[in-house]
DNA sequence: TAGGCCATCTGGTCCT
DNA sequence: AGGACCAGATGGCCTA
């Protein structure tokens, strides 16, 4: 059955990603080369850049008439001194009639350019849909993209080759490889919002909160729980350090047990906008880490919103802070505005059983 | 202000 | 010949 619902929901992704798993090494290779060495002009090129005398232009004037044979005539002429003949493609005379052609060419290239950029970006929206953690606005860059959704990819094909879910740490861990520092916080805050449960029992909220369609329950307050009450949490360090703690030890020691309810009244829960994990262990004491950490609480913040808009399940607090008595950060997203792929299709409530199982 | 990300233009190459 | 694809260059925008 998953095989099923793995070739249902999934060949975009496989396919769009099959490249960056064949290619990541090859990639990083190349980057560490220096990819954006200059291109070398030939001195033709450099005469006119925009539309004058370039080779390519003058092959792709071929489809000229007659007076092009009379032209060659003089192009040859002009090597038959001392010099030694040029070789390649003989240049042509831009007549106005060529060069409007010419121009008619590429801007119709690069318009078809422009519409396979767009496809192409198009494909990756598509793709940032269905791979954990999106946002409309706070999109993932293209190459996090493609590095999380190849981390994806082979994260399910792990549950399936081992038939059992994985542990969560774990699953964290293959699904941010190699992933930005950014990128990590952002998909381990998404993550450790869904987790809690996966770790705990669930309690009362947790069963109010259940997302049918999650492969892992969500608690609405794990994030700032977590955040709250771990004795790790410092505030304005900005990161609770799994790494410091050990994985192996695990999430608990993230998780404070019990998983008390943070006290919403306090005033300390205002404005403690700490990354939810530092995975990789590099976030500490950077100068990222406040925005980060501001971004991470946005996606939660947005999550529980969403949460909140199902029927039936009820918040304490809304989207733009109503428990803050509705203060809102200007940098806060609509709050249905990011959430987790697996809100979405239901094949992945399959899924969700599985992992719940 | 530097760096990252992106859209676009452009020319080269390959394929049909 | 024309289109698709690719990669380099460039400039704009945004953020730390």
């Amino acid at each position: 059955m998953l095989s099923r619902l793995f070739s249902e929901v999934l060949p975009d992704v496989q396919r769009l990603a099959a490249d960056w798993v064949e290619d990541n090494e090859s990639e990083d290779c190349k980057a560490k080369d220096g990819e954006h060495e200059p291109c070398h002009l030939e001195e033709d090129d450099l005469d006119e850049p925009q539309e004058g005398s370039s080779r390519a232009e003058s092959e792709m004037a071929g489809d000229d008439e007659e007076d092009d044979e009379a032209e060659e005539e003089e192009c040859g002429d002009e090597n038959g001194g001392d010099k030694p003949k040029k070789r390649g493609p003989k240049k042509r005379k831009m007549t106005p009639a060529r060069q409007e052609r010419s121009k008619m060419r590429r801007l119709k290239a690069n318009a078809r350019e422009r519409t396979r950029m767009h496809d192409l970006n198009s494909a990756l929206d598509n793709l940032r849909k269905v791979v954990p953690c999106y946002s409309k606005t706070q999109k993932l860059s293209k190459i996090e993209t493609l590095r999380l959704a190849k981390n994806y990819i082979l994260a399910l094909g792990e549950i399936l080759r081992n038939g059992k879910r994985p542990d969560v740490v774990t699953y964290v861990q293959m699904l941010c490889k190699g992933l930005s520092q950014p990128t990590t916080n952002l998909v381990a805050g998404c993550l450790q919002l869904n987790t809690r449960n996966f770790l705990t029992e669930p309690c009362s909220d947790a069963a109010r909160f259940h997302m049918p369609s999650s492969p892992f329950s969500v608690h609405p307050y794990s994030y700032r729980c977590s955040r709250l009450s771990s004795p790790h949490y410092q505030p304005g360090s900005g990161a609770l350090n799994l790494r410091g703690h050990g994985y192996g030890s695990g999430y608990e020691a993230v998780y404070p047990p019990g998983g008390t309810s943070p006290d919403y009244s306090s005033p300390d829960y205002e404005g403690q906008h700490s990354p939810p994990v530092c995975l990789n262990g590099g976030l500490s004491g950077r100068q990222q880490e406040s925005t980060e950490t501001d971004r991470n609480y946005h996606y939660s913040m947005h999550y529980s919103g969403l949460t909140s808009s199902r029927p039936g399940h009820s918040l304490p607090f809304g989207p733009s802070g109503a428990r803050s008595g509705g203060a809102h950060s200007e940098n806060i997203p609509p709050f249905h505005d990011a959430h987790l792929h697996h809100d979405r299709a239901p094949p992945y409530e399959d899924l969700n059983a599985f992992f719940h199982n």
